[in-house]
RNA sequence: GGGGCCGUAGCCCAACGGCAGGAGGCAGCAGGUUUAGGACCUGUACAGUGCGGGUUCGAAUCCCGCCGGCCCCA
């Protein structure tokens, strides 16, 4: 039926596959999605971009939400005539390849890179519109050395450092995780429960740029979803309140506490430190030493996230030691717990169990004294068991009873000031960027352990520091130490500051570094001599468009947002964000609920292409609803959209047999030329406000409109005809841009239909000569008029007052008011 | 516990505070066309916007409270 001649399609059906087919070869050849770089070139510019693609087998069904999502966007500024940057690239370290190279006994390249070549394919049969001449993959030598320098250029900032701390640690996986890999306290990946250790690691200084990720937020403010917003301010968590210095008998130095509720000071009735941080063991008795260290196992099993929660029990160890409140001198006991966390604020609290849950909690626990300071009005916590953290009047406070809160605050930080033993401060809950990983299938960290110099830099003329290629399989599997640590001609080196004997780093990056700096590498990808070239950056930065899941809301965008400001305080970058506008598309779930293989609900995007086509899916995708929305395939029909491409390309067809391209549209039908040029501008609206949904509804409107016409109107033959056939193939070639091809073609037109051929509607199509006039009589509708427009509202008042029915439901009631908005409505409100 | 988002026909979804004869689509029903199936064309029924208040000439839309679902932070 279908018959393929060379490079012609001869069937006047729409057929997917062949037209697939037909117009792949033909994007290949002619790459019409290419940036230019020609500085001759003066068409404005755009940067669109999808978050890249993890090479984890082929593409799935979220990919083709979010591909065909950005590509709209993407296509749409080319359509409009602009200078395209739309590139695309793969995340290409991480554990899964390492896994896959353990079980099969090879390198975590083979699998990688078998993938995203697959992947490749993929897209292309897709129909992205990409600029596949600046493909990059963050596992290349030439990609992540730039990693291993912008690290030293941290590291020269003391942005980069390496400290002991608690990490996260998987018994199974022999690694520390991220905090994000924890999920209730087990690995996410293998389920095992995750234990604290405490380890040297390196970690990126994220919380000095604190403060200007949450001041520039502003400039992303209404454009990036309110959401995100909301969870990157949460994630950092500023607070303020002060720092207080207690006393510790039997120690010199005191220790400090952060609080936000300074002004509750004389209530504080004992101290916390956490269990698990070194201050606990400093702090402790000998005679409490066994009961501290089976505490401290006991904790190590947790999560931060069951230490903080309120429902679990609370649980401590008395240290045998005690506090001075330096307000009034009292004598505290201090105490071990693990709802104290080691990293937030200094490691140690004190404790107002009448104002706060938590502690009051602990205190009911161990019977310690409750002691309100604040009058709320409410019952006393230690009676009701439930402590009041509102405002109110101090009271048992000495110079601050009777204050206000906040009076309260700013007497106390005063007096503590002027006694030498506290200030007022401000606390993060973010803290830094662990990013040392004991894996392979990643970046190597570009420093040498010398025994003499201590960390000394691999010299920016000795990168990339390479992975070496001779592990495999086995060689990769967890064993407590990176794999690297086994390359033993890999770790011993000279040092570069004295010569002599010294060893690698053997740990590699958390791939979240790749992921924050490489938008500014498509710039120029090919550049030999720094991550990127700064003038390539500022002409095509920032991202105007950027694309992509709401899992990242905080990580991936965090990170780029950290990126960004230090490339920035470096002048390699001129701005401060990196992506203007973000969107995030929903996720393709099936029946209500995620695609799993243990539910076998999965759905996969080849089969459905393989039935339906490239355009069919991904108009579905795009019609279903709002791209934010999930999709849930079940409530879909690709087969429907199926059939409305078949009636597009009919109605393309159709019209090009009928008329040669440059007909004159003036001549022809004006009730359809006035449809298609209301759909182009309702189509334009909705595409600009990211409403794809609603332009695909209007766009199948106006395939209606031109189907009515040819049939049962002025037939094939007009121009008008023609017209809403050209307007149908360029506005569909962002939803459907096989069918827009073809269609296009068939129109007569030489070359892509998707390059610069948006058409701007006639302001004179656009007016309508009458329009409805609602008449209601006290707000229920009673008449309509056809009037003009333009009518003045005087004169339509006496319009619709002269109508007949207005008249009988007005009755002779009394007039009390007319509100009238003109021309659509008129209200008479009556006694 | 705090904060946020969302509830519109059987289903997915539209609707600058102004006609819900719902924009569009799915599934349904009835015709037409087709050798048949499918495809195609035409026409249709179905909700009064989760519940209760309030503001307003007028509320799906704004405000308050409840119910249900989802998300973030504790």
């Amino acid at each position: 039926m279908t018959a393929v001649d060379g490079d012609q399609v001869a069937s006047d059906s729409y057929d997917a596959r062949a037209l697939q087919d037909k117009w792949q070869a033909r994007w290949a050849k002619e790459n019409p999605f290419t940036a230019s770089e020609d500085p001759a070139d003066d068409r404005p510019r755009s940067y669109v971009l999808d978050m890249f693609p993890y090479p984890s087998g082929d593409l799935h069904m979220g990919h083709a939400e979010a591909f065909a999502i950005g590509d709209v966007v993407a296509r749409y500024r080319f359509q409009l005539g602009e200078n395209v940057l739309h590139p695309i690239g793969w995340d290409s370290f991480g554990l899964p390849a390492e896994n896959a190279a353990i079980k099969n006994g090879t390198h975590p390249a083979e699998w990688t890179y078998a993938n995203i070549e697959t992947q490749a394919e993929s897209f292309k049969r897709y129909g992205v519109s990409l600029d596949w001449t600046r493909r990059l993959h963050t596992s290349d030598p030439e990609y992540y050395r730039w990693n291993q320098w912008l690290f030293l250029r941290f590291f020269e900032r003391s942005l980069a450092y390496r400290k002991e701390g608690l990490v996260n640690w998987c018994p199974q996986d022999q690694t520390v995780l991220a905090n994000e890999q924890v999920v209730q306290g087990r690995c996410e990946r293998c389920g095992s429960e995750v234990a604290r250790r405490s380890l040297n690691q390196w970690y990126f200084r994220i919380t000095e740029y604190a403060d200007r990720l949450l001041e520039d937020m502003e400039q992303l403010e209404g454009n990036w979803p309110e959401r995100v917003l909301l969870m990157q301010r949460n994630w950092i968590g500023r607070s303020t309140g002060a720092d207080v210095d207690f006393t510790i008998e039997g120690r010199a130095e005191p220790v400090t506490v952060f609080t936000t509720r300074p002004d509750t000071l004389y209530g504080a009735t004992f101290f916390v430190v956490a269990a698990d941080a070194p201050l606990a063991d400093e702090l402790c008795t000998p005679e409490h030493r066994a009961d501290l260290d089976a505490y401290k196992e006991q904790v190590a099993r947790l999560s931060d996230i069951d230490r903080q929660s309120i429902e679990r029990e609370k649980s401590g160890v008395f240290l045998g030691r005690y506090a001075i409140n330096p307000v009034n001198g009292e004598r505290i006991p201090v105490w071990a717990a693990d709802y104290v966390l080691a990293e937030y604020g200094h490691g140690a609290i004190m404790a107002v169990p009448a104002h706060d849950q938590r502690d009051l909690d602990f205190a009911l626990t161990f019977d310690l004294p409750v002691r309100e300071v604040v009058e709320t009005g409410e019952g006393d916590p230690a009676e009701t068991g439930t402590a009041t953290p509102g405002e109110g009047r101090l009271m048992n406070s000495g110079p601050l009873d009777g204050l206000a809160k906040g009076e309260a605050i700013d007497r106390i930080i005063e007096v503590l000031q002027e006694r030498g033993t506290g200030t007022a401060s401000v606390n993060y809950r973010l803290r830094d960027w662990l990013l040392s990983r004991q894996r392979f299938w990643g970046t190597p960290i570009p420093i040498i352990h010398c025994p003499d110099c201590g960390e000394v830099p691999v010299p920016d003329d000795q990168l990339p520091v390479k992975l070496p290629d001779n592990l495999r399989g086995a060689d990769l599997a967890p064993k407590g130490v990176s794999p690297l640590a086994a390359a033993a001609d890999w770790v011993n080196v000279e040092c570069p500051a004295c010569g002599g004997a010294a060893e690698r780093d053997t740990d590699t990056m958390d791939t979240f570094v790749d992921s924050s700096w490489y938008y500014l590498r498509y710039c120029s990808p090919h550049t030999g001599d720094a991550p990127f070239d700064v003038d390539k950056v500022a002409e095509w930065g920032p991202i105007d468009q950027y694309v992509g899941g709401v899992e990242h809301a905080i990580l991936h965008l965090l990170y780029s947002r950290f990126f960004t400001k230090v490339l920035y305080d470096m002048g390699l970058v001129s701005f401060t964000e990196p992506f203007r506008r973000l969107l995030n598309q929903g996720q393709v779930i099936n029946q209500g609920k995620a695609m799993s293989k243990s539910l076998g609900n999965g759905v996969d995007l080849g089969e459905e292409i393989e039935k339906y086509g490239v355009d069919a899916v991904r108009l579905t995708v795009l019609f279903s609803g709002p791209p934010e929305d999930d999709i849930d395939w079940a409530d879909v029909s690709p087969a429907a959209s199926l059939k409305f491409l078949n009636r597009a390309f009919r109605v393309m067809v159709e019209a090009g047999a009928a008329t040669a391209p440059g007909a004159d549209p003036s001549q022809g039908d004006v009730a359809l030329r006035k449809a298609t040029h209301q759909a182009l501008d309702k189509i334009t609206v909705a595409v600009e406000a990211h409403r794809f949904n609603v332009a695909v509804a209007r766009l199948m409107e106006l395939v209606t409109a031109a189907r009515k016409a040819i049939d049962s109107g002025p037939g094939a033959q007009d121009p008008a005809v023609r017209e809403a056939a050209e307007v149908i193939a360029v506005t569909l070639s962002l939803f459907a841009p096989y069918a827009a091809e073809e269609g296009w073609e068939r129109l007569g037109h030489a070359g892509s239909v998707a390059i610069g051929n948006w058409r701007t509607p006639v302001p004179e199509l656009l007016t309508q000569e009458s329009v409805t006039c609602v008449v209601q009589v006290s707000s229920k509708v009673r008449d309509k008029l056809e009037v003009a427009p333009d009518i003045e509202p005087d004169e339509l008042e006496r319009l619709a007052l002269a109508s007949e029915k207005v008249q009988s439901f007005i009755g002779g009631k009394e007039v009390r008011r007319v509100v009238v908005k003109a021309p659509k409505l008129v209200n008479v409100v009556v006694a």
